[in-house]
DNA sequence: TTGAAAGCGTTACCAG
DNA sequence: CTGGTAACGCTTTCAA
């Protein structure tokens, strides 16, 4: 059963191999109507016969010859990490679409293996490059930017990157919501954990935390601990004990590994939400609703952040500007933050 | 700033271009050496030449001469499911090892959109696909078969395929495990929730637990409640409540979900685990630890079932035949089934 | 609206 | 061991 290529359809259409290449690439506007020129008669014996036997484009001629390959690469920094694995999936949805293919390559939050999976889709020709940065990712993605490949980054801001897309989270807003949730609360002594990861969001949202903080005229009791990504089972026990027994009432954790890493520690020390501490944790997960108490959390929009993304990334490939896209996170609300004080 | 051929490495390295290819294509063996007919001292020539130009090789013009793409594909159920997502990253971590690029697509458990995907995939030249099937996949997974491209199935079983590899979880002993271990504490009333998925994994845990039950002379006792993805909220809650009722003491939950649903229900219902109800649950989250008592759970090898299936795959590749691979659970254990009677 | 022909960068074949 | 050259299947001028 040998390969069905243009050819045969052309000599079975009884027409050129021209024609066909301009059927099978023309899009359908708004009536249904190809755009091309070529006879809507002729054009429509060709998509039957083309049909009939079967025929499949082979995306490496097309890439060859026009360097263009209708995929697209995405790269988040753990595929592995629920929030990811989420988008992921609404990426490769609306990529799909539009009649892209998806790359997938996992950078394990190192510049060195950004390198690597940028390196491996720009030899595959990929048209467009979707990143989550990590720290110290910039000349990565310098390398695609270089070979004008288009590159949207998603979730994380990196400065100093000229012609990239971005779609982020309104990271600032979220730290400002939860920490204004709790204050309203009546709540006084709020705090926060945070990494010492040098991406933007974090920063961002501390800075949120601490206007919230500032417009309560609470600033002196703001206060933000650090830890570290991978080593923070330890410190974080160390923090929440400390900050116990120091009167703090509650704690912002900006990300969910550092929520799902508290909750641990509270549950270990017997500190109960929302008396004892109460809690705004980060991203979507089963353990907010399973946990004794429910958990207060932000919420990113998935989907839409997935969906913008391609969609200003093949904007981008067409040959449009860059866009900046800001999207809003919301709060679900749990057991963690009712009191009032 | 324009692409570098394999003809600039040769003019410039003054060989043919034949030889480029050759010394490009080469395989280190063990000693470091390159296994290709290149004189030594040439081999290194080019090399460093084309270290020096910066050549990268187009992989859309080796894959339209050759007909491979060093590219595979990965089309699991779902993957923003925390099982694939872990095991996709195990993936491309070994294919990247291997010298392949992954691509990615998920089946939403639709037969259609696995249809589609394989399409597009089989369109882009993939050299092989690792695809976790769903419910009347088969005639999708045909397509690629019959365009001679290599298949793995990983995680679930489908019977009537001829030649395809398999890495699948020792299903039948993940239910014996729970199963035993629930009966050597004693207890004799346990009982199972499942889906009514036609996928070969369920029926096979099923059948190991009924093992069990039947090598503890509690076969009269055996029961298994089924319910429907997507809609098992409701039914597990009725299911839950009338099992308490009737004195059950123990449930074997052999997906994530369903155990995240359990334990949802418990919560809801007031009802404590060990003593209102011993549990078992499956696959690793966050939830097992953070839950009021830990839960005991089966655990797969993620790594290795990601790794077995890229081996088998590349190795088909080559044109070995296909194998079968069956790998054993673990169990973790924890509160939930802390109990003796 | 249609067609002929020239490549795209590799690999594969065959000859030396 | 080395080199010439013909494909691979498609898109893209250019000309009719």
């Amino acid at each position: 059963m040998k390969r069905i290529t243009i050819r045969d359809v052309a000599r079975e259409a009884g027409v050129s191999v021209t024609l066909v290449s301009f059927v099978m690439n023309a899009k359908r506007d708004k009536d249904g109507k190809l755009d091309c020129p070529v006879n809507a008669e002729t054009a429509k014996r060709v998509l039957q016969v083309a049909q009939d036997l079967g025929y499949k484009r082979n995306f490496a001629a097309a890439s060859l010859r026009s360097g263009r390959s209708n995929t697209i690469a995405v790269i988040p920094n753990d595929i592995s990490n629920k929030f990811f694995a989420g988008i992921s999936r609404c990426i490769e949805e609306k990529a799909d679409k539009k009649g892209y293919t998806v790359f997938f390559a996992s950078s394990e939050e190192s510049a060195d293996r950004l390198g690597a999976a940028i390196d491996a889709v720009l030899a595959h020709n990929v048209d467009g490059i979707i990143v989550a940065p990590v720290t110290g990712g910039d000349d990565a993605i310098r390398k695609a930017l270089d070979a004008k490949v288009p590159v949207v980054l998603l979730d994380r801001d990196v400065d100093g990157l000229q012609g990239v897309g971005k779609v982020l989270l309104d990271d600032e807003a979220a730290g400002r919501m939860s920490a204004e949730l709790l204050l309203e609360k009546g709540l006084k002594k709020v705090e926060m954990i945070s990494y010492t990861l040098g991406i933007s969001s974090l920063p961002e949202r501390e800075a949120g935390y601490r206007k919230a903080m500032m417009d309560h005229d609470l600033y002196q009791n703001a206060k933000v601990h650090y830890t570290t990504y991978g080593k923070a089972d330890s410190d974080v026990e160390t923090i929440i004990r400390e900050a116990v027994d120091r009167g703090v009432e509650a704690f912002f954790l900006p990300t969910y590994s550092l929520s799902a890493t508290v909750l641990a520690v509270m549950k270990k020390l017997g500190i109960r939400t929302p008396d004892d501490l109460a809690i705004v944790g980060f991203d979507e997960s089963d353990i907010y609703s399973l946990y004794a108490t429910t958990v207060t959390h932000i919420v990113q929009p998935l989907k839409e952040l997935g969906e913008k993304s391609v969609e200003v990334l093949t904007s981008m490939i067409q040959g449009n500007p860059e866009e900046r896209i800001i999207l809003k996170p919301a709060i679900i609300y749990g057991g963690s933050t009712d009191i009032n004080k």
